[in-house]
DNA sequence: GTGAAAGCGCTAACAC
DNA sequence: GTGTTAGCGCTTTCAC
């Protein structure tokens, strides 16, 4: 068990150190740094031994300074902490790996007003060659945000004015579905844990749920709005225990849904005897809840992957061009859900 | 509803531009920029005015170039789709904004031999003044992986050579805990559900595990290696209950100890009653499983803050100073634990 | 196939 | 308080 190596450290060698050692011109080094063709087999075995025995290594920032290209994406996130923030920027991370650029993670902390905008300058100032917002934010604050250059931005986030190219999965079909399916089993009415207000997500998420109530001629009951959290899930949970009246409740991510189902059970409900739960979001844990929740599968994978495969495209082409791309959803229906006992 | 706004595209004033219009040099745009105080106040004005005027955007590259810095750290990480690896980047990403440095994260895909120096000698290749390596790393590949430079590197991996700055939480007091607690109850011996073989969080948990049954006169039973995911969890879980003697189990991450637990939902089994189950991880969700798991916080917030404490001060004083940190850690009892009916 | 010269945008060092 | 000079390491251009 020996753990990492760390051979003898030296610091930089320039392409000119190089060159000294291979009795060639710097500029026969940059060649064979970049696989030029036109460089005589001997020299570029020369340069290459050079290279080892000096320690050669690239400086990008030279390179990008000369080139104006870093081979770096931006990234730019309210948290971290949500699974579909995670997932997608996993996702990006890989695919920006496929085509040779590392990514740069910015986390707005906090986005008030200022620090958003500073923030994303901050980025901006062409450390990167293009940006993906993945946007959680705060209603108040989007109409402060601009984008203060030219560089290709990419978001995710199906509410972005149009001048944008938008990437995001098919919230509102998904949330159709979802009360779809509890109303399809009998129910009522389906009841809604929201996200924060701020989120788009949850307002879509939100509105879709309610849309498809008034389309079959139900009035929507009030909206408890959770946080997304495990415990805003239970909290809410409990009040809906204490109504006594609910059968279906539609979360508007697994992880309240499962806080709720954990308040049910402690109530002594059985889900889904008593009481029909789905999420949205299908975690990994989600299928191994108890009982494993039917909730509405995102793609997040697919997501990180056409932002990459827009971005890269404006980056390459230097051209702009806004559009839309939803990548759908599907519900995955399992244990938590089933007709109402009333109609049983 | 607006979304976001997109003023007129202009890309990159430089220093030079500003300075004509401001009617100064470039060297005093450059220290109005860095704040400088030796700046009349009517200059600074100007220049600011000036910088506005024509869309002055900063440079990274050159200012890299000269200064040698680039305000980045880079993390290498194998995958960020485990709640660990994903906790401390986020903490990491946190801790880093706050002493004005991005993050640029390299996601080995695979790491299989060569794989891990390519992609680490990429990052390496100075665009970032330190990195922060976050193991879970194969066995095999440990060996092969140099770092080649003096760069400031701090490893989250209790494993790592002495010659490295090392991070990482408690994994083996954890793991005793667990242990002992199951004891402590009245078990007779503890099960254990392991990550993979080649991971060294997995190794120590197992061998903390093993030993603190030992130290009581208990030999081991079997480990059962699973992988981290829910699903090994639940396939494990299947083995447990098919065995038919086992009262308690120690898994080695929540997502394994979830998958368990449901099998023996599913078998009819109760948890604690029939069975104890210990996680690992405590993350956000256990506290809602059912029953709520007993587990091991691990605090990763306080490792990615340790993790970009101890970089910057190698950075900043350039010097190397190898040592090894380890965050607590802390067993919370919850309900997924109890004596065993024998004992009852 | 190879080299010499120029310059990307910035800042450190020194002049005034 | 401000300007001038030089050069970071690289690549582009143009010679040869």
């Amino acid at each position: 068990m020996t753990g990492l190596s760390r051979p003898e450290a030296r610091r930089g060698a320039s392409m000119a150190d190089v060159a000294k050692v291979a009795g060639v011109s710097s500029q026969t080094v940059s060649r064979v740094a970049n696989e030029k063709t036109n460089v005589d087999h001997a020299t570029r075995e020369r340069v290459l031994e050079a290279m080892k025995e000096v320690g050669y290594q690239p400086n990008h920032a030279a390179r990008a300074l000369r080139t104006g290209r870093f081979k770096s994406i931006g990234v730019i996130v309210f948290t971290l902490s949500t699974f579909g923030n995670m997932k997608t920027l996993d996702a990006i991370t890989a695919a920006a790996a496929e085509v040779d650029h590392t990514v740069t993670v910015i986390r707005i902390p906090d986005p008030t007003r200022g620090t958003v905008s500073g923030a994303y300058r901050r980025l901006s100032e062409q450390a990167v060659d293009g940006v993906v917002i993945i946007f959680e934010a705060h209603l108040l604050d989007r109409a402060e945000i601009t984008l203060p250059t030219d560089q290709p931005v990419v978001v995710v986030d199906s509410n972005a004015g149009d001048g944008f190219t938008v990437v995001d999965t098919d919230q509102t079909t998904g949330a159709r579905e979802a009360t779809a399916h509890l109303l399809d089993l009998g129910h009522e009415t389906v009841w809604h844990i929201s996200g924060p207000e701020a989120s788009f997500s949850a307002l879509h998420r939100a509105q879709s749920w309610a849309a498809t109530l008034s389309e079959r001629g139900i009035t929507p009951p009030p909206v408890f709005v959770g946080d997304w959290t495990t415990d805003s899930g239970y909290r809410i949970g409990k009040e809906i225990v204490a109504r006594g009246d609910v059968t279906a409740v539609f979360a508007a991510n697994d992880q309240m849904a499962l806080g709720a189902m954990t308040a049910f059970h402690e109530a002594g409900l059985q889900v889904p005897g008593d009481i029909s739960v789905v999420g949205f979001d299908d975690m990994e844990e989600s299928k191994a809840f108890w009982p494993p929740l039917t909730t509405v599968h995102q793609d997040f994978t697919e997501v990180g992957r056409l932002c990459i495969q827009s971005l890269m495209r404006e980056i390459e082409t230097r051209t702009h061009t806004p559009g839309r791309t939803l990548v759908p959803t599907r519900l995955v229906v399992r244990d938590s859900t089933a007709a109402p006992k009333s109609a049983a």
